[in-house]
DNA sequence: CGCCCTACCTACCAGTAGGTAGCCAGTTAG
DNA sequence: CTAACTGGCTACCTACTGGTAGGTAGGGCG
C-alpha cells in the first residue's frame, strides 16, 4: 500500500489515476465506483483527477485498454508456441493461470464487462477476442480430426474452459467463504491449476 | 411483455415489484439499478414502489432470498435423488441446466453477488450454499473411492464444474456476441448442456 | 524579469439518487 | 354513514454524482 499510495516519484499521477481506478472498477463497478473514490485513493481531489482524465467514461475505457492488450500479449504468446498436441493446451491453461493470477482485477473487471456486455467500454469486446477464440476453436478442431483429442464441438469446449477458468479468479471472494480458504494463495492457485490441467487431459486425451 | 407490465389482476403490484427489481438487478447491477427504473417498469412512482418495500436494500434482499430459497429447491431435489454413480451426476448436471435456463436473471444476480462478495444482501450466501457444496464434496469423495470415478480433488473439481456450468449463462449476452447465435435458445442450451455433460462424463467415468 | 505550462485547488453547477410527508380516491368493516 | 385501511400520488428533503469555472503555486525558459 505505501509504496502505491504515496510513491509520485516512481509512478506519475496517470498511472496512480490508472492503478486506483483498475481497483475500484473491478472491487465495486463501474456504476458503484465514484470519481471521488478513485481520487481519494490517489490523495488528489476530483477536479485533478478529471485533469488527466476527460471523463469517467474515457478513464474506464483506458483501463480496459490496458486490460486488453495485457491480455492479448500474454495469451498470444502462449497461444502460437511450437508446441502441439496436449502439450500446447496444457500450456496455455497454465499461461492464462499465470496471467490471471498476476491480474486478478483484471478478470473481475472484464467479468462485470461480460455480464453488462460491453455498455461500459466503447471497444468491441467480442471482436478483440474473436481471433482468440477462433484461433483456439480452430486447434481444437484440428487436433480432434487428427484423432489426438476426444471428439467434443469446439465452440461449447472453449466456453466452457473459458467458465471453469475465469470463475476462479472472478469469484475468488466468494470462493474464500466457500472454503474457509484463501483462493488466490501461490499455492491455491498452483493447487488449482494442477487441478484444471488434470481434468482436462482427462476429458480431452483418450 | 404485455401479460407482465400490466395485468395486475393476476398478479400483486408486490410481486410485479419483484419481478421487475429481478430483471433490473439483474442486467445493470445494484448500483445501476434506480428505484425509478423499477417503479417505471411496474408503471408507477417510486413512492409507491417504497410503500411497498421499506428501502432499496429491503427490496434487494427479498429478491435474493426468492432466488436463493427457489435454487435451494431446485438443487436440493435432484441432489436427494437416488441414483448413483454418474447417472445421479448427470441428473443434477441436467437439473441445473434446466434449473438456470429457467431464470437466467437468477444466475446473472449470483455472478453479481459473487463478485461483489455479498456486500449488499444481508443474507449470508456462502452459509446457505455450505451445505450443498458439502454434499456434493462428499458424494464424490465417496464415488471415487469406490472407484466409480477418476480421481480429483473434489472441491476443485465442484469450483471448476460451477464455473463452467454457470459462465454459460451469466455470460450469455458476450457469448451472443462471440458466437454471432443466442446462447439461450432452447436448443442451443440443451446442445451446450448435452457437451457439458459429455465433457464431465469424458473426464469422470474411466 | 515576464511568460507559459502543469498540476493541483476551492467553489459551484445541474441532475439524480434514496427516502419522507402528507394528500387523496376507492374499498371495506362496523 | 362513517371510520379505517390500502395504494396510489405530488412535492419536497438531503446527499452525492459527474463535470466545469476560475484561481494559484511553482518550475522551466527566453
Amino acid at each position: 500500500m505505501s509504496d502505491e499510495s504515496e510513491e509520485s516519484s516512481s509512478k506519475s499521477t496517470r498511472e496512480l489515476i490508472l492503478d486506483e481506478a483498475l481497483h475500484c472498477f473491478a472491487d465495486r463497478g463501474y456504476e458503484g465506483t465514484s470519481l471521488n473514490d478513485i481520487a481519494a485513493g490517489v490523495g488528489i481531489r476530483r477536479p485533478s483527477l478529471l485533469h488527466h482524465f476527460p471523463s469517467k467514461e474515457a478513464l474506464y475505457t483506458d483501463v480496459f485498454e490496458m486490460l486488453l492488450s495485457e491480455w492479448l500479449e500474454g495469451l498470444e504468446v502462449a497461444m502460437s508456441s511450437p508446441a502441439s498436441g496436449w502439450d500446447k493446451a496444457e500450456l496455455v491453461i497454465r499461461a492464462g493461470f499465470d496471467l490471471f493470477a498476476r491480474t486478478p482485477d483484471y478478470v473481475r473487471i472484464m467479468r462485470r464487462e461480460a455480464l453488462d456486455s460491453g455498455v461500459h467500454v466503447g471497444v468491441d469486446l467480442s471482436g478483440f477476442l474473436r481471433p482468440l477464440f477462433d484461433s483456439a476453436c480452430a486447434y481444437f478442431t484440428s487436433e480432434m480430426d487428427a484423432g489426438h483429442f476426444r471428439r467434443h464441438n469446439a465452440q461449447h469446449l472453449i466456453i466452457t474452459g473459458y467458465g471453469a477458468i475465469l470463475t476462479y479468479f472472478s469469484d475468488a471472494p466468494f470462493i474464500d467463504e466457500l472454503l474457509n480458504d484463501q483462493a488466490l494463495t501461490p499455492e491455491n492457485v498452483r493447487d488449482h491449476c494442477d487441478h484444471v490441467v488434470a481434468f482436462f487431459r482427462a476429458a480431452l486425451v483418450a
